[in-house]
DNA sequence: ACAGATGTTGATGT
DNA sequence: TACATCAACATCTG
């Protein structure tokens, strides 16, 4: 369920769990989603991942794991642990595989963390601790938290004619946004989603830098510490102001939030509060 | 029952 | 260049 808030808990959470603790085992029925690389596609599957990754690690003390936009990295030992949850990956403790777990972590003094995948469009890559940070932010635009763009940055590298929402999803221009917390992003910054980008003003610009950080720090705050991830589908609570509101009425002024796909996604705008030009 | 949509992201094709 | 589409997969909703 991840983007930037989601990933920074993982990241937490893996602490908590692992950071300065001894790996003991290493547990997979089906070891598909141990990666030659970050990558979504099975084929990229290591033959015997499971192996190398019990040699590799094995009775070595995980450090704290690193994030960059929607990545993580775990020093484990000399190694490194790439992480990816792709679109329904979430770690949690559990005793027992739990259902989807795809890879298990066992740790000394008997807590194992489980990635969990029903989807498998997540996996886990092991590289030289060495190389970890520079594959981690390879292709990657800066954190959208550690080092939010200015607006003058933003708009440097928002080029050309394509829809501003569509670009905020690609992680070479920000790392972390995802297609609810840009489109979120974009109401609070008063912005219409389908702009091209280089229609951007400076102050519309100046006005996005402020409202991703602000975006991400607020669902990070709704995360709260719990390991429930906060979203639309289960409980029909729907904590966003556009996200998944078609027709119904912007918080702000009481227009109907409209709907469109863009760059293949829904996406949500309130006509008033953002208009096209 | 079935079609369509769901948090990601890369590879293709037009 | 920039688009849409598909491909990985499991589940839920209308």
């Amino acid at each position: 369920m991840p983007e930037l808030p989601e990933v920074e808990m993982c990241r937490r959470f893996l602490a908590q769990w692992g950071a300065g603790k001894r790996i003991e085992d290493v547990i997979a029925d089906d070891d598909s989603a141990i990666r030659t690389h970050l990558s979504t596609k099975p084929s990229d599957a290591v033959p015997g991942g499971l192996n190398k990754l019990q040699d590799a690690l094995v009775g070595q003390v995980a450090g704290e794991p690193i994030r960059l936009g929607k990545r993580l990295g775990w020093p484990i030992g000399t190694h490194g642990l790439m992480l990816h949850l792709g679109m329904t990956g979430r770690w949690r403790t559990a005793t027992q595989a739990p259902r989807w777990g795809r890879l298990g972590l066992h740790f000394e003094g008997g807590q194992t963390a489980w990635f969990i995948d029903p989807r498998r469009f997540g996996c886990v890559a092991l590289v030289e601790g060495s190389q970890m940070l520079e594959l981690l932010g390879a292709g990657l635009g800066p954190d959208a938290l550690i080092e939010p763009p200015t607006g003058g940055q933003l708009a440097a590298a928002l080029r050309g004619k394509r829809a501003l929402k569509v670009a905020l999803l690609d992680q070479r221009i920000v790392a972390g946004l995802g297609n609810i917390h840009a489109v979120e992003a974009l109401w609070r910054a008063g912005i219409h989603p389908a702009i091209p980008c280089n229609a951007l003003t400076a102050a519309a610009a100046d006005a996005l830098a402020l409202a991703i950080p602000k975006q991400l720090n607020w669902a990070l705050q709704e995360q709260g510490g719990d390991e429930d991830l906060v979203y639309v589908t289960d409980g029909g609570d729907n904590p966003f102001a556009v996200y998944g509101k078609e027709k119904e009425p912007c918080s702000k002024c009481g227009t109907a939030i409209e709907k469109s796909v863009m760059g293949g996604r829904s996406t949500f705008w309130c006509p008033s509060c953002q208009p096209i030009s």
